[in-house]
DNA sequence: GTGGTCTAGACCACT
DNA sequence: GTGGTCTAGACCACC
């Protein structure tokens, strides 16, 4: 029960978290080329450097993959893709269902909540 | 569609969310007596100036009062701490389902991830 | 058939295969302690980001391990440091007999040839 | 036990050792003309003085030969050559075993991995 | 112009 | 004093 104060997660961690989202949301499709490092860094306005870093580990998850003077394309391999999309839709969720709880609010509160402020 | 990174939310609005949920929690009991500024200063390691900005805000929304020589205490108006709690879980909800909806979710499929990943 | 000239194998690489032999060689031991970031740079002379890029794939390898603010560690898994001995020797012996079979040298011949020139 | 980077071999040296390779094997027949300093110059991509060079040291060894007006020839002298393979398989071995040794293997171990990395 | 690598120097949290 | 992160700025190979 502490007082874990303001995400310091590291900026490259936060990096490949928004990537990650905008591939899985098409903002960056499966196949296409991706926007230079540079561009991204510029958009960001982070150091090319760190930019490269999260390019990099996102390349080591098989999300995109480089051509050395083309540029980084997203990879083709959709599964991949879905994988990841799992893996942050229970990450967000657990995260909710934490916060929820700590609300004192059991599991089915919590889902008529989310019933409640859903769209129709 | 920004790159608004790390949470830079000002310290003083995250003492007030911790403090609001503990409240809501039962951690600090309604009609019961508060930790001092300064042990609660201490225990976040903040400074207990900013500790104190925090409690005023949350004395200015009614969850907690103070006795002038007394110490503070948590209201005893208990909807008014239920109404805390709607307001949190409305706020945690939303942003869940932005999230969510960001991978590209339909509000059906966050509802059944939800479903998936509660307890029992 | 090319001229590939001179090892322009990244520095941050060559640090990698050289910690290695020292883990395998056990000049690092199992579980013990690693110099730190800052000594291993020193002495091979490079930038401590560049080593510091090294050790951290030899962390993903699983090789070694860090603390926090104690320093990093030698794997405690004998087993990872023989599969990497074995990854090694496979790779050396790759290129010495392609390099031998360059020369003309039948498979038998390299034998007799190492056989030739082994100690005792 | 230094951190001996990067093949700092001076070109020309690494030259030689290609044109030795290639005449050992039979690249460059015995008593065959040999392509033009231009020709090898350009193809290595190095400077023609570069290439000069290793040749004339080739020369000096007695590998090659030059006729004043009528380009340069692999010696006819077969012993020669022989002796050069002699001379470089006794290098590579000699390299790779004091790598597989400073992995910690026996000579016995090494003969074993060359046997099991073999062909046929 | 691209990705990749490297250096120099700095700051941070933790102990 | 440790590992970790970040920036600024540079150079390289490849097309």
């Amino acid at each position: 029960m502490g007082w874990i104060m303001s995400g310091d997660m590291p900026i490259y961690l936060q990096l490949i978290e928004e990537i990650k989202i905008r591939i899985i949301a098409g903002v960056y499709k499966s196949g296409e080329k991706m926007p230079t490092v540079r561009e991204l860094a510029l958009e960001a306005s982070v150091n090319p450097n760190t930019m490269q870093k999260a390019l990099s580990e996102l390349e080591r998850m098989g999300l995109i993959f480089s051509q050395r003077t083309n540029g980084r394309y997203v990879t083709d391999n959709v599964e991949q893709i879905e994988l990841a999309k799992v893996d942050l839709s229970k990450m967000f969720t657990d995260e909710y269902l934490t916060m929820m709880r700590k609300l004192g609010m059991s599991d089915d509160e919590i889902i008529r909540t989310v019933e409640k402020y859903r769209n129709n």
